[in-house]
DNA sequence: TGGTGGACGATTGTCGACAATCCTAGCCAC
DNA sequence: GTGGCTAGGATTGTCGACAATCGTCCACCA
């Protein structure tokens, strides 16, 4: 639990001789706060209380804020601030709708031009990942997964569709712990990438592309399950 | 009207007194003469020489860099400022698949839900192309080739599918007219698109989907051949 | 009592100035 | 002549202050 800024803020970072405090590093404060959960959806970001808690001049906010509006994780409204943008139930399914269509071909790409080195780095991490549901350790096998997927996406060597999958994930990545906690997810979650592994060893296109979009249609179903649960007991409530 | 400071400035961003100069205006402009082609890929942009084009202050040159920035269309490195971005042929080549992909997951729901009010706009539209084909009219059927593509994501009524898609548009944009100087390419298109007519009047999700595939196919070599033609006679010589 | 208009506080948008950084050109030693 | 080093110009990053705008509250009047 690394609570950096101890609420009163650093006001004089004046000894910066070692840490040059770039703009673009307010930026990032910014946006893992938001992502994190800190900043609640819907939450205003008052740009004058931006500037103490992060200590940083009301120009860097404003650019920070700036970004992350074109990025889809705030908005802003003319002459009358930003707040966290809410992510609605509609929008979380048809964001990883579309994560579908693009894994998918980028699992088939993938398939087809596969490495015995990519192979074997994509081996280590589906042992670890086998661990991880062993020991029961969602949050691990969590990340875990976002690795095996982003291997496959190395592997595919397409810029442009790995780009659009990480802009999408920033936004659906609320829902990315609740989802692992549906009772023997996890498993299931692990039989998919097996064979997805399968598919890869095979260096079959049409049957990864196959088992990719059996895996994410299972995940889809996971989101929807994640949306009834969270309706039923809002645990943060917005507002 | 509200012509706010007069004092050193204006003495010739004059031509525009009837607009509130917002920020936001700025950006709309900046990337207009991007994506027009007004600015080179590879140009640099310095701060100071927009401040003066645009007739605004360099904060708002400043957020519209930001803005444009995280779309793609420019490429700021660390205290060295911004310059337009170059696409690569690869990257070219790439957003197109990319597109191709969300074409097709846009057809096949669009065949699946259209109304015969949906149906009758896209006649229209594909009525008015065939008399821009009759009439040799590439630019105004580019334009409203634009159009029957963005009827069939409004009826797809898939937001996030058609935010990236639209985000993806302004990168290729550059190509699009090139494309069409393609002898025979328009009357192609138009028998492609005929193609994708009567699949949604069947509202068959699978005979749309494949003919929005057989479209885009053609779209990737047509662009292929327009990379090619650019190398060997390079009209816009970068630098 | 209910509605209307103006004033005030809070917040955002914009500008000019200053500090930090990078690039280039010229100088000097070898 | 070559290589490194320093000074200067050019450009970007950041800060503080001011103007513009929005929302709210309250007095005032029919």
């Amino acid at each position: 639990m690394t609570t950096r800024s101890p609420l009163a803020a650093p006001p004089r970072p004046a000894a910066t001789a070692h840490r040059p405090p770039q703009g673009g590093d307010t930026y990032r404060e910014l946006r893992e706060a938001i992502v994190s959960g800190r900043f609640q959806p819907n939450q205003r970001l008052v740009e004058a209380e931006l500037t103490k808690l992060f200590g940083a001049g009301r120009t860097s906010i404003r650019s920070a804020l700036t970004r992350l509006d074109q990025e889809g994780l705030v908005t802003r409204e003319q002459n009358r601030g930003a707040r966290v943008r809410l992510i609605s139930d509609r929008e979380a399914i048809e964001t990883e709708q579309v994560r579908i269509v693009l894994e998918r071909f980028l699992a088939r790409s993938a398939a087809e031009r596969i490495t015995s080195g990519d192979l074997a780095a994509l081996e280590d991490t589906a042992q670890a990942m086998r661990e991880r549901v062993q020991q029961g350790d969602a949050i691990g096998y969590s990340e875990l997964n976002a690795r095996f997927h982003q291997r496959i996406w190395k592997t595919a060597d397409h810029l442009v569709a790995s780009m659009v999958l990480a802009s999408l994930k920033s936004q659906s990545i609320r829902f990315q712990y609740r989802t692992m906690l549906r009772p023997g997810r996890a498993e299931e979650s692990m039989r998919e990438h097996e064979a997805i592994l399968v598919a890869l060893r095979a260096r079959d296109g049409d049957a990864c592309d196959a088992a990719m979009a059996d895996h994410l249609r299972h995940v889809v179903d996971t989101l929807r399950w994640a949306i009834e649960t969270q309706h039923r007991e809002p645990a943060w409530s917005a507002h």
